[in-house]
RNA sequence: GCCCGGGUGGCGGAACGGUAGACGCAAUCGACUUAAAAUCGAUGGCCUUGACGGCAGUUGUGGGUUCGACUCCCACCCCGGGCACCA
């Protein structure tokens, strides 16, 4: 017999190019007879061209082309496509140090992406692909802004802003991390007062945390989102500074414990601050309080275990439910951004306002008793956050429960005017300013007498200009370009300048995937229609860095469209997956460990179809896997005993065709392994359903196994149905062997071969092996026929020898039945 | 502190409340080979020389529900992630 050799590099090519001769996987927006319904539209998150493709690229196009596969099996149109994240960041830094213009060296690692997505076999449609970068993209992202610009989403205002003195740009809240560190390079992130755009996602919170229920995502995703949108209920309350006739609103989800408020504060930034203390006692202290508050960084400031701070104001205002007039205090606890930048201050029945109190010696009231009287030993505990009874509220509320208390206390102020129920969020608007070159320009001209001019329609896209210094100076490298920045007033003709800030890169993936449904529209950014055929994406696939950011923006972006009249649907990813990490000796891989594992050297060393297979054999995708060398190995022989069983099959002399000449009459061998095959259409189908790709492939591994050992026992017929359906089982997963060895069994391709069927009949068998147990536990199997009943299993297992052993002459005394399964006999 | 995940052999991992450890890796032994690689086969707690057979324990810890618990409930320990002075 010849000496068979799977030979991965050959098996691969061909396949290659036979997929790119003949543009397998392009589908056209025009549907035929199975309509909408019957289309599947499968994403990945589109990869930031940086360098070359890492192992999590890897391991999500692998992931997401088993499921495109499986759809276009299932005998859905599927539209798989990609495209590059190509702005940012990184490719401007290597710009700065290395003079190559940005636009060179993304083209480079495009290009490196493409050949590597080609050589791993993923089924793209290519005639779709595009990258953020392309005018012909941008232009488009541009024409989004101004929608969003004239709908009043987009806007512009100084506020004081998250900088980055490394990037030299200003971040949005979402890129600086918990120690108040930029997100892309580690340095702490800086706080300054300038002018920035802005979009409006904050008037869509409600929504965009309604709208989660619609949607089919992991839970942990999802709450993410709600925990970053917080969503708060409570009531917006007057206290007035009599003195200086000025009101202040304050937010509270406490407005049950008003009547405890002794005192009130301000945040540091808070711009009347300074108004309250000038050319008082007061003020040199203040001013001082509030410069070191100020230059606290996040990390100090956000710290819960530093003490409390803070000076008093020499003001004060007066408690709207009961005329009380209490002092004011600037404090660093209290925060600018949330609420009103102010608060009422209940240290009885707040843990902040009570450190607050105890550390400046402030008087403490409390209101709220637990119910059922003094006998609790915490009931003296204060702050005291539980539920009771009101307590020197006055004779309308005392005696009352606090939860009622709550609404009675803000129907109260909403009568008196002095307030009213409130609904608050943690979610702050975009920042989508950035002073860097390497982004979409903002398309807005700024006009001594116009102000800030959207660019017409017609001229877009405002293109970047060529500079010669990438070095960022604290504003846009774009500002230097002074030929493109002087230019003339769209709505005046006047002399004017454009706007020289980029877009965030966030806005650009915001919208890729509703592009990709039209991507070479050129007289609009998509095709209602187009859309009509696509939308929404079916199967969304990602990593979880990307829970918040990119997920919220891109959900805000189709509400906002949708009420501009471009979408008719609300929410973009109707499923997603988020998939875990590729570790190395359980840690995270990075060039400064020095455990990168390339795939272009996996590729090379065992071939795409092991390394695709192996990633996700390692485990559930959703979790962590670790990448092993000796298990591709296992992986690598796995697929070489197949193509060479099926090889020796071949040579054997099958019959050519997809019919296969096989049926139940067979016996012995021959239906063992045509059971096991039909198990294993039925158990791979399943999991391939619920995203279980490692048992999948186990599955047909089991398959494979007894091919393995019954190959001299049966028919080449049997042997013929079992390689050619694990070829078409594995195929989402191997694509390029499992075509390889489907041709060869069959003539035919296995891709445009429908997913095969489990024959019911197969599935159950005529006896079964009954599990005896005693007391629980197993004593003894026997064979028992399917069409058994509750009796005849009960003395089959009575008569089963090691049964006996056990039974002894204890009674029985409980007999449980399982049909299928077990006998269950309880003795004493 | 709050909110999610997760703890199963030497390792990665399987397991609708019903035979724990599928599948793979590593290991050991054997076949083929002059040899090695590749390949194929076997083994995997304890007792038994060995097979047959038998026996016990076991899914982070302790309790509970159940004829039966990796699976459900309660408490605790450890690991990973997210949020964190949000009034």
């Amino acid at each position: 017999m010849a000496e068979h050799v799977y030979d991965p590099h050959a098996i691969e090519s061909r396949w290659q190019r036979v997929w790119a001769q003949e543009r397998t996987w392009e589908v056209s927006n025009e549907h035929d007879a199975g309509g909408r319904s019957s289309n599947a539209y499968i994403l990945e998150m589109l990869p930031y061209p940086s360098g070359e493709p890492h192992i999590g690229h890897l391991k999500c196009y692998a992931l997401g082309d088993a499921i495109a596969h499986f759809n276009r099996r299932l005998g859905r149109r599927v539209l798989h496509p990609m495209g590059y994240d190509a702005f940012g960041l990184p490719a401007e830094n290597h710009a700065i140090k290395t003079g190559e213009h940005p636009r060179d060296s993304t083209a480079a690692s495009i290009v490196s992406f493409q050949r590597q997505f080609r050589s791993w076999g993923i089924s793209i449609d290519w005639s779709r692909e595009l990258a953020t970068h392309e005018p012909s993209y941008y232009r488009w992202t541009q024409w989004i802004f101004l929608e969003l610009f004239r709908a009043g989403l987009a806007y512009r205002k100084e506020a004081a802003v998250k900088w980055c003195p490394n990037d030299q740009t200003v971040l949005a809240n979402e890129q600086v991390d918990a120690e108040g560190r930029c997100e892309r390079c580690g340095h702490l992130v800086e706080v300054r007062q300038l002018e920035q755009w802005f979009l409006r996602i904050t008037d869509y919170a409600e929504r965009l945390l309604g709208d989660l229920e619609e949607i089919e995502w992991p839970g942990n995703v999802k709450t993410m989102q709600r925990n970053w949108i917080g969503r708060s209920e409570g009531a917006e309350v007057t206290f007035r500074c009599e003195q200086l006739a000025i009101d202040y609103p304050v937010f509270t989800t406490r407005p049950d414990t008003l009547f405890g408020a002794t005192f009130f504060v301000m945040a540091p930034e808070h711009p009347d601050v300074l108004r309250l203390v000038e050319g008082t006692e007061h003020e040199h202290e203040v001013h001082e309080y509030v410069n070191v508050a100020l230059n606290e960084t996040n990390e100090e400031r956000g710290n819960v275990e530093k003490p409390k701070t803070g000076v008093a104001l020499g003001r004060t205002v007066t408690n709207p439910v009961n005329g009380e007039q209490i002092p004011m205090f600037v404090a660093d606890y209290v925060l600018m951004e949330y609420g009103t930048g102010a608060i009422m201050a209940v240290p009885a029945h707040d843990e902040r306002d009570h450190a607050f109190a105890k550390a400046l010696g402030l008087p403490i009231r409390r209101v709220i008793e637990p119910a059922g009287g003094t006998d609790a030993a915490d009931a003296d505990v204060l702050p005291f956050m539980g539920d009771g009874v009101l307590v020197n509220c006055g004779a309308d509320f005392d005696g009352m429960p606090n939860r009622e208390a709550l609404g009675e206390i803000v129907r109260w102020l909403d009568r008196e005017g002095k307030g009213h129920a409130s609904v608050n969020y943690k979610l702050r608007d975009w920042l989508i300013s950035r002073q860097r070159y390497w982004g979409t320009p903002i398309p807005i001209v700024h006009c001594p007498s116009c102000g800030a001019v959207p660019v017409p329609y017609e001229q877009l896209p405002v293109e970047l200009p060529e500079i010669e210094d990438y070095t960022p100076k604290g504003r846009s490298p774009l500002a230097a370009a002074e030929e493109w920045v002087n230019t003339t007033c769209p709505s005046c003709a006047g002399a004017a300048r454009r706007e020289t800030d980029t877009m965030d890169t966030f806005v650009d993936s915001s919208w890729y995937f509703l592009r990709y449904c039209d991507p070479h529209n050129q007289t609009a950014a998509w095709d209602p229609e187009a859309l009509r055929e696509w939308m929404p994406v079916d199967q969304y696939i990602g990593g979880v860095e990307h829970a918040i950011l990119h997920l919220m923006y891109a959900r805000f972006f189709c509400k906002a469209l949708a009420d501009l009249g471009h979408l008719d649907f609300q929410e973009p990813f109707q499923a997603l997956f988020t998939q875990g990490m590729v570790t190395k000796d359980g840690a995270k891989m990075s060039k400064s460990r020095g455990n990168v594992v390339s795939p272009a050297s996996i590729v090379e060393r065992v071939g795409a179809d092991t390394a695709r297979c192996y990633i996700l054999f390692v485990g559930p995708p959703d979790q962590d896997a670790d990448w092993s060398d000796a298990g591709v190995e296992g992986v690598h022989r796995f697929l070489g005993r197949l193509w060479r069983l099926a090889a020796e099959a071949e040579e054997r002399g099958v019959k050519s065709g997809e019919q296969f000449d096989v049926s139940a009459e067979m016996q012995g061998d021959d239906l063992a392994l045509l059971r096991k095959t039909h198990w294993a259409i039925d158990k791979v189908g399943g999991d391939l359903r619920r995203f279980a790709f490692n048992t999948a492939i186990a599955a047909v591994m089991e398959l494979l196994n007894d091919c393995s050992r019954l190959r001299d026992s049966v028919e080449a017929e049997t042997m013929r149905f079992a390689l050619a359906t694990s070829a078409s089982l594995l195929f989402p997963f191997a694509p390029h062997v499992c075509a390889d060895i489907y041709e060869r069994l069959t003539g035919a391709r296995v891709w445009e071969a429908a997913w095969p069927h489990a024959e019911d009949e197969l599935l159950e068998s005529d006896a079964y092996e009954l599990v005896c147990q005693v007391n629980g536990k197993l004593r003894d199997r026997v064979m028992a026929s399917a069409g058994a009943g509750p009796d005849e299993l009960k003395e089959l297992c009575k008569q089963a020898p090691n049964v006996q052993a056990h039974l002894d002459d204890k009674e029985i005394v409980k007999e449980i039945v399982v049909p299928g399964k077990l006998v269950n006999l309880v003795v004493r």
